[in-house]
DNA sequence: TAATATTGTTATGCATAATAACATAAATCA
DNA sequence: TGATTTATGTTATTATGCATAACAATATTA
């Protein structure tokens, strides 16, 4: 089985983000398998419980995803019980979304539980390493269309 | 419009990974759409343009897929006359995958095309700053899970 | 008041990704 | 050698992520 040949593709920073952030992804989905959280719902969650109040357009802004793909992601966490949907008296037409006192316990501890398995995962890497390429992950996200 | 607190979402490489991800991967989109390829079909065409004979096993073990998901990939790239599947004596199994002249050809253009846009999207960063953070990403690609 | 914009929603489609089951062929082993 | 196991490519199916069009209800504006 001869070694396989993607210098061409090695010469992309996207290749190599997608690469890692596969296995990264891997590791996360493994870690939410057990309170039955998907990555967008799990996202969700911790943004609500952080931001309790936010509506919906709001939400799917900061997620980068949009509004009709969030529908039946708060549709499952409210459906859970770990969030609810309130209608807003000075604008009817939205709701504010806030977690329940199960939805901030689940919180707490998945948040326990990703930290754990992102430390453990990335135990070969030092802290300089992780904050440099933070940092410089930061200027990419910046860099989006428009904003150059 | 208040501003949305993510700092949770933060302290995990894998939100930064993604964001950052999401910024390049809309603009490789973007990069492809002219030339009829999607980012599966684009690095498919490399990787046999880069190993010509190699068989789809192979392939889609490099490209991190499963081997039904690449069927149609391959399926599309020999319909526009890009790659041959060719029927290997020594295991008639298997195909060996060449890439054609029009494949070649498509190659190079999609591959100036895209490092171009990579080049421009990315830049304000310098290239010290891009090193250090791909030689992180490698780090984090061979933390794969059994190799901990 | 009339026209326009926003919020949430439904329906729909495309792209990515995983699994089960299968036919064909090769490798192993007993 | 013959029987079992393994590998390759394939079909079918499903789940997930993500985008767009169209719409009702409500707010905003002109």
């Amino acid at each position: 089985m001869s070694k396989i040949n993607d210098e061409t593709l090695r010469t992309f920073v996207g290749y190599h983000l997608k690469r890692s952030f596969n296995v990264i992804q891997s590791d996360l989905i493994e870690t939410l398998r057990p309170f039955d959280l998907r990555m967008l719902t799990y996202t969700a969650l911790v943004l609500i419980v952080d931001n309790p109040g936010l509506n919906q357009s709001r939400l799917s802004q900061i997620m980068d995803i949009e509004r009709p793909n969030l529908v039946v992601i708060i549709d499952e966490l409210e459906e859970r019980e770990l969030i609810t949907r309130e209608r807003v008296p000075t604008d009817r037409r939205s709701y504010a979304l806030h977690p329940t006192e199960a939805g901030r316990a689940l919180y707490r501890e998945t948040i326990d539980a990703v930290t754990q398995h992102e430390a453990k995962l990335l135990s070969g890497i030092t802290p300089e390493q992780l904050e440099q390429m933070t940092a410089t992950l930061k200027l990419i996200e910046s860099a989006k269309k428009g904003q150059a």
